[in-house]
DNA sequence: CAGTGGTCTAGACCACCGA
DNA sequence: CGGTGGTCTAGACCACTGG
């Protein structure tokens, strides 16, 4: 009961191990194999397959990193219960992300300066209410339509020549992706209305529905800046896929 | 020039691995190594670990995954140049979610019925105009609170027993998953106000703001499922997190 | 051409689980 | 206790890149 592979060693089209991903994939994609099902240990797909256990051991350990099964040390793997309908949601700089779609990305700079933090901002960044930080708020636009309202708080201790970037020329995620190493960061969505500045910005009526990213970014041991980005829901889409 | 590992083999807190990754990590996120750096190269890291190729590998390679590094056979290992701020969107199961909060879930199904598919949702599914599809549309509470309004139509040819599932003990997403391995899914993001219907079914007003996710389920070779998923704004948002 | 990463092997020791 | 997966080694051949 031994599966053919194109080669003894690797010259076949597909590395061994990604023929052993396939074969565990297609029983459980085709429910052949059903969550909760046992997978064949390491060292029967190793007899089955003809090949080392480090090559099994690859192949079943990255479908355990893409959520199809479960391992457990000492007891076996099995079919993941529930096929985690998830994917990767890629935060990118608007301006890669307008420009590779074919279209000219420009940004309008409403408000470039220092404020004091008021409680809220300032316990969000953990500073001392009152602490000195850049703001900044922008309009970008795609093919000269408004497609992001960018209003940012930025940490001056981690990025303390924030606003010697020309936010004509290079964009706020962009910069501080090169100046303020990027550690850690979270997001939420949610969708909302309108402020008045924002409507107007946007050139959207108050009743529009918008959809609202807050997004905070940590370098290091500060936290570098929180950002709100407001999106027409008329002109935007976050969008997804997922496979396997 | 050899950096220290707990153990010559592997009796450490930390595998080998692992603290190879971390030393690279560290690097990065402390701009110490800034994007576009050459990171060193296999052999270079094998010799200040002291430890063997593959291990060394296993952990450049994972970093690769990652998103941190960009590998090019026979030329080398860089820093990426965009740290992508990306993070798994998962979308799981509402009953789930709700029950994980410590509230209660709850559904109240609105229709469940056969219809034949008009030319839109037909084509979406890849079926002939007119073809016969289930539909079901049921509005999900938490605590007694409407926080979905699930809108969904079913490929009969995939889940040809949907409506023996009832609705108010297990969820369309869970029998669904049970019945149609999932193969691949796809799903867009977006801000809308609720139709009529919808708001009245929420409990909110038309001029309230919702996030609107478009769903769409392939099982095999058949688009198994295509469901509107409507979120009240002011009580729902999605959530990310992003780390390295 | 020498150096890189991609893959593979045939062993090995270990921690852990369940019987 | 035997079987499992987690990790590691010291080799190896290959495809590819660059000078």
């Amino acid at each position: 009961m031994t599966t053919k592979i194109t080669s003894g060693t690797q010259a076949g089209p597909l590395p061994a191990y990604e023929q052993v991903k396939a074969f565990v994939k297609v029983q459980i994609t085709s429910g052949t194999w059903r969550p909760g099902d046992a997978v064949p240990s390491e060292s029967a797909l190793q007899q089955q397959f003809g090949v080392s256990r480090m090559t099994v051991n690859r192949a079943v350990k990255e479908l355990a990193v893409e959520g199809l099964v479960t391992r457990v040390r000492g007891s076996g793997t099995v079919v993941a219960q529930l096929h985690r309908i998830s994917s990767t949601l890629a935060v990118r700089d608007i301006h890669d992300e307008v420009t590779e779609r074919g279209h000219l990305h420009s940004t309008r700079v409403l408000t470039q300066h220092t404020t004091a933090a008021e409680a809220a901002l300032a316990q969000a960044f953990g500073l001392a209410p009152g602490a000195e930080l850049f703001h900044s708020v922008l309009v970008h636009l795609e093919d000269g339509v408004p497609i992001q309202w960018e209003d940012r708080h930025v940490n001056p201790a981690a990025a303390p020549h924030y606003f010697d970037a020309d936010f004509t020329r290079t964009t706020p995620t962009r910069y501080l992706l090169a100046h303020a190493p990027l550690t850690e960061a979270s997001y939420r969505i949610e969708a909302c209305l309108p402020s008045p500045q924002e409507a107007s910005g946007l050139n959207i009526l108050r009743r529009e529905a918008c959809l609202v990213m807050t997004r905070c970014t940590i370098s290091g041991p500060h936290v570098a800046s929180i950002a709100r980005l407001v999106y027409p829901g008329a002109r935007y889409s976050f969008t997804g896929k997922f496979a396997l």
